[in-house]
Order: structure tokens, then sequence, then C-alpha cells
DNA sequence: ATAGGGTTAG
């Protein structure tokens, strides 16, 4: 009793005392103040400190922090008690020493969210950051780790570009990141899918008298295998043994992964194989290479072997996770055998796996494709009651699958509700709704959508922009289509696909001059496809430029690489409607030779023109060839051959026929 | 650091 009022009566001489201080401040009282106040946080009194907390002047609290710095989880406590103080949010300065004492702790984490929270919910630029952690550095605390920790807060919040100004200002001053903030910067232009970007830093790296290190060889596998370069990757790989390296199983991934991203599953398979002898045991394959291989099935098609691998990993007494369940599960349900993904989901639950939302949004992403909008949105409701929440994914899914359905205005409605609730995060669901908009021909309304995105503050990326421009092209509205192009240039480059819009738009309005000129920066730029020739041939057909367009199609048979079936269709389409059968039959054969094979397009093309002018005999020949060859009538085939029903009678006929319809 | 689910071109 004695004692807690002695107590009492101390602390609120003390504080009497600070409220004095704030306003006239003798030598040395700061000093006394600064004391005080280090004690009793040690001793963790907070009540005391609540009472103080206006006194805490931004002279005074770098210098409480300089003061813990032994003391780096006390320190945190106490900035998360008095980070909403006035003082401590204003002094930037403060924040920064208490950042490089984390990572002068090896706090790395706290560290990182601090950075991340002043840049994004304070709103500092990371060269400010940059500024003040130098100049808090100045006063004992300098560490090039700090650095490094900003490149990876930058990455972290997707300030790509931030990022490598952050390193060539401090370059600018002599100093130079680590190599693991290389490696960070390079692994996330990697993970944005900014390949070309990656390869220009990466070689800027070496200029500036970098070495590789594991992690960048590691990089530099994956970088070549995203961009189906195995060969390079291999080479890559063996360069890094040679230099020294010993690969670890991150490598080894990449390079299975890699291979089933090229198709190659043997390889693949050889590489799993020959982890452990190339590695003289050091190295065994884990979950991740398991789940590499699943996927590189599961993709090609090929779901029942995944469920095998998935088996023989139990039966060697490894652990599948949920990545290997839901692999597999979308697996079968992306091969049309959502059943066998339902079954293999209870399996899961028996051995106390519980879905996750990704397994979720695969169920309700191939229930949509299936149709089963009713399906998917009970599956969604349960999933909801399961505590597990929709997330872009599920907004995506579910947006894209009601207007694949038809119910684009129900997929409106959805979205304005996510955009009440304030859910919207990146820009998909608009690209999604955009594109339904367009083919709809309602571009006002996709118009409107772009707009509404800059009134919330939501940064359109490429494909809102490409498949606006794409609109606008295709609605013959070429003067909108560069409007928004210009608009676009401001902040992203053009790509390739927008290229080609823009050129089929030119083609399609008769602009042959604009479309040439475009043509001719396309290649100067050396961003052109089969698409960009297509687009030129099937312009060249229309408008009954024969020489052009021969002379195209032998150019491009030349290049080799720059034909596809969607060329054929074309040419073929075109010796048609000049009466050629005889040379569109020879197309098609050369079509086989080059190891291509025709669609329901060529089908339609072929079916229709020769109904006009041949004997049912020979249409019905060419029929049955096409279905021997695997070409799968659609809905559109149906209708463009099924007026002369005289044409065939069989069961099999009709069966399709009616499969059709 | 590597593995799963959503957008764009003829």
């Amino acid at each position: 009793m004695f004692v807690s009022v002695f107590a009492s009566k101390r602390r609120n001489l003390l504080v009497r005392g600070l409220h004095f201080g704030k306003k006239f401040t003798p030598p040395g009282a700061e000093d006394i103040i600064l004391k005080a106040i280090c004690v009793n946080i040690s001793q963790k009194k907070w009540k005391f400190l609540d009472q103080l907390s206006s006194s805490l002047t931004t002279s005074l609290l770098p210098r409480i922090f300089r003061e813990l710095r032994t003391s780096p989880l006390l320190l945190l406590e106490f900035y998360q008690r008095v980070g909403g103080v006035e003082a401590v949010s204003c002094s930037l300065e403060s924040c920064c020493i208490l950042i490089c004492i984390m990572v002068e702790r090896k706090n790395f984490d706290v560290a990182l969210c601090l950075m991340k929270e002043l840049m994004i919910s304070r709103g500092y630029l990371p060269l400010e950051m940059l500024e003040a952690l130098i100049s808090s550095s100045d006063s004992g605390f300098p560490s090039s780790a700090v650095f490094d920790a900003l490149v990876r807060a930058c990455t972290q919040i997707g300030a790509a570009v931030d990022a490598y100004e952050v390193i060539m200002k401090l370059r600018m001053g002599g100093i130079q990141v680590s190599i693991h903030a290389w490696n960070n910067f390079l692994s996330h232009l990697l993970k944005i899918g900014d390949v070309g970007r990656f390869w220009a830093m990466y070689r800027e790296m070496i200029l500036y008298g970098y070495y590789e290190n594991l992690h960048t060889f590691n990089l530099l596998i994956y970088a070549l295998c995203k961009d189906c370069k195995l060969p390079e990757a291999l080479s890559v790989f063996y360069r890094m043994i040679k230099v020294g390296f010993c690969p670890n199983i991150v490598g080894y991934n990449m390079l299975v992964d890699g291979a089933c991203m090229a198709d190659d599953l043997d390889l693949a398979h050889k590489v799993v194989e020959k982890i452990e002898t190339m590695s003289r045991g050091y190295v065994s394959a884990n979950v991740v290479t398991f789940n590499c291989l699943i996927n590189g099935y599961c993709k090609k098609g090929n779901p029942e072997m995944a469920g095998d691998i998935l088996d023989k990993m139990i039966e060697m007494g490894m652990k599948p996770n949920i990545r290997t369940y839901a692999t597999v599960i979308d697996g079968y349900s992306r091969n049309g055998c959502l059943e066998e993904g339902f079954k293999l989901c209870s399996r899961m639950v028996e051995n106390n796996i519980v879905p996750n939302l990704a397994i979720y949004n695969s169920f309700i992403h191939w229930l949509c494709i299936e149709g089963d909008i009713s399906g998917a949105s009970l599956l969604l409701s349960n999933m909801m009651e399961n505590h597990i929440f929709p997330d872009q994914f599920t907004h995506s899914i579910i947006i894209k699958g009601l207007c694949r359905n038809g119910l684009v205005n129900e997929a409106l409605k959805v979205h304005n509700w996510i955009i009440d609730k304030n859910l919207v995060e990146d820009a998909f669901s608009n690209n999604i709704l955009i594109n339904y908009l367009c083919r709809s021909n309602n571009v006002s309304g996709a118009k409107q959508l772009l707009c509404r995105m800059f009134v919330q503050g939501l940064v359109p990326d490429v494909v809102t922009y490409g498949t606006m421009i794409d609109g606008y092209c295709k609605a013959s509205k070429m003067e909108s289509a560069i409007e928004v192009y210009t608009d676009m240039i401001k902040g992203d480059e053009p790509n390739l696909v927008i290229f080609n819009s823009i050129l089929d738009g030119f083609c399609k309005e008769g602009s042959t001059d604009l479309s040439s000129s475009l043509i001719e920066k396309m290649k100067r730029l050396n961003m052109f496809d089969t698409i960009t020739f297509n687009t030129l041939l099937s312009s060249y057909c229309r408008i009954g430029r024969f020489k052009e367009a021969f002379d195209l199609f032998m150019n491009m048979r030349r290049a080799g690489l720059l034909v596809n079936r969607v060329t054929y269709n074309i040419m073929i389409n075109f010796l048609c409607k000049l009466g050629l059968f005889e040379q569109a039959t020879q197309l098609l054969s050369l079509m086989f030779c080059q190891g291509l094979t025709p669609d329901s397009v060529t089908y339609t093309t072929l079916l229709t023109n020769l109904r006009n002018k041949s004997s049912c005999e020979e249409v019905v020949k060419m029929h049955d060839f096409l279905l021997l060859q695997g070409v799968i009538p659609d809905r559109q085939t149906y209708e463009a051959i099924v007026r002369p029903v005289d044409i065939d009678t069989s069961p099999e006929f009709m069966e399709w026929v009616n499969d059709c319809v």
C-alpha cells in the first residue's frame, strides 16, 4: 500500500516534469527525461507511457530508439504502442532508425514490414526512404543489409521500377547492394513475367562486376525454362557445375518444371530419375519435384498418370501436400473428369487435409466451364460456410463463368457488388467484362468500365488496354483505338497482341498505307509472329490482291515456323473462292506434310465450297476423310452443311449431328 | 528462391 502510493506520487511528478519540459527544456533536462522513459520502457510500464505520449518529441524519439537498440523486441513493443502518436508517425527519421536497428538485430521480417508500412500506408517514396535511411545510418548504423531490405520491400509491394532506382541511386553514391538484393530484384521480374527486363537487368548486373551465385544460376535456368529454351537451360546448368557450384534441389526442380513447360515430359522424367546420381547422392527429389512432374502430366491431358505418380509418392513414403492434391484434382477436372476430382478431394479430406481456396476455385471454374452455374454457386456458398473467402481468382472465375454462359448482366451485377464491398484489387475482372462487352458490340459499355477503373484508382494493365483497343478495332473505330493506344504508351509498353489488333483494324478498314508502315515498325522492333502475317494474308485475300497473297504465303512457308493451321485455312478458303478446288485439296495434303491437322474451320470451308460445285459423292468422301483425321465438327459446321441433308444419313453421321445440336 | 486456381491476338 505504502509503496504504491509512493510510486504514484513519483509518477505524477515525472509526468508533470515532462509536460513542463515540452514547453521549456533547460539544458540537460532532455537527458533526464530520456533516462526516465527508458527505465520505464525496460520495466514495461506501458500505462505510464500512455500518459506522456504527448511528450514524445521528434528529437527525443530517435534518442530513445538508439538507447534501446540492444533490446529490439522491447523497442518494437514500444513502437507499436506509440505508433499512432503524431511525433512518431511524422518522423520518418525515427522510423528509419528503428528499421536499421531491426536489420542490425537480424529481425528482417520486422524491418520489411516497417518499410512497407511507411511506403504503402504513409505514402513515403522509396527514394525518400533511402535518403532517410542513409541519414540515420550516419549516426552509427551503417549496414548494406538495410539497403538490401529496402530493395526487397520495393519488390514485395510490386514496385519494380523503384527497386531498380534504389539500386542505381546507391551505385551513384558508390554503394553496391549485395548480390542477394540483385537476385531478389531479378526473381521479382520473373515472377511478374517480365523476362525481357530480367535479361537486360542481368546483363547490367554482370557489367557492374557482380558474379552469379547459386541463386542467380537458378534464376537463369528458370528464365530460360519460362521461354521454353530447354537446351540453353541445361547448358547453364552444366556451366554452374563447371564453375564449382553444386546445384541444389531448387535448380533440379526448375529443370523438371522447365522440361514440363517445354512439353518434354520424357526429359522431365529423366531428370527426376538422375537427381541422385548427378548429385552423387547429395540431393534427392522432394515434394516440389513430383508436383512439377504431376502438373506436367495434368497440363498434357493425362491426369491418370498424375494420379499414378501421386500413388507412387505415397508408396515411397513421401507425403503429398495440399498442392499435390490440388494439382491432380485440377488435372482431372480440366480433362473432363470432374467426378474423379471430387473423389480425390474426399480422399484428401480422409487424409486430414482440408480443401483450400485454390481447390475450391478450381472446382468452381470447371463447373462454370461445364455450364453448371448453380453447381458452382452452391460450391461457393459451401466454401464460405467453411470460412474460406473468395479472392481475386474467385471473382474472375465467377464473372467469366457468368459471361460465357450468356449472363453478362448478372456478371456486371456481381462486379458492382464486389466494387461496393471494396474488394477489387487487380484488373482481371474488369478485363473479362470489357472483353465480353466488346464481343457483344457494346464498346461504349466497355469504355464506361475503363473510366470507372480510373475513378476507383485501379490501374488498367496492358491486357485492359489491349482488350479495349481490340474492341475498338473490331468495331471499326480506329480513331478511338489509337486514342487508347496513345494513353497506354504513357505508362506501358505495347505488346505484340496489341500491334496485331491494330494491324487487323487497319487491314479491315482498308488503310493499306497505315498497315504497311505498322508492319515495318513491327519488323524493326522484332515484334511479329504467325498471327501478324496471317492477318495480312487474310487481308490480301479479302481484297483480292492475289499476287501479294501468294508471295506472302510462299515467304511464310520459307520462314518455316511462320505458318500454322490458320494460315492454311485462309489459303484454302481463298483458293475455294477462286474456284480452284483441286489446288485447295492439294494445299490440304501440304498441310499434312507439315504435321498440321485440319480443324472444324478447315472442314466448314472445304465442305461449304465443295457443296456448291461438286458431286454429292465427293462431298461425302471429303467429309469422311476429314473426320478420320480427327476433325471435330462444331455447331457452325453443322449449320453450314446441314441444309443439303442428303449428303449423308448414315447412323454415324446422324449421331454427330445430334451431338452437335 | 522452385510446384496449384483467373485475363488478351487471327
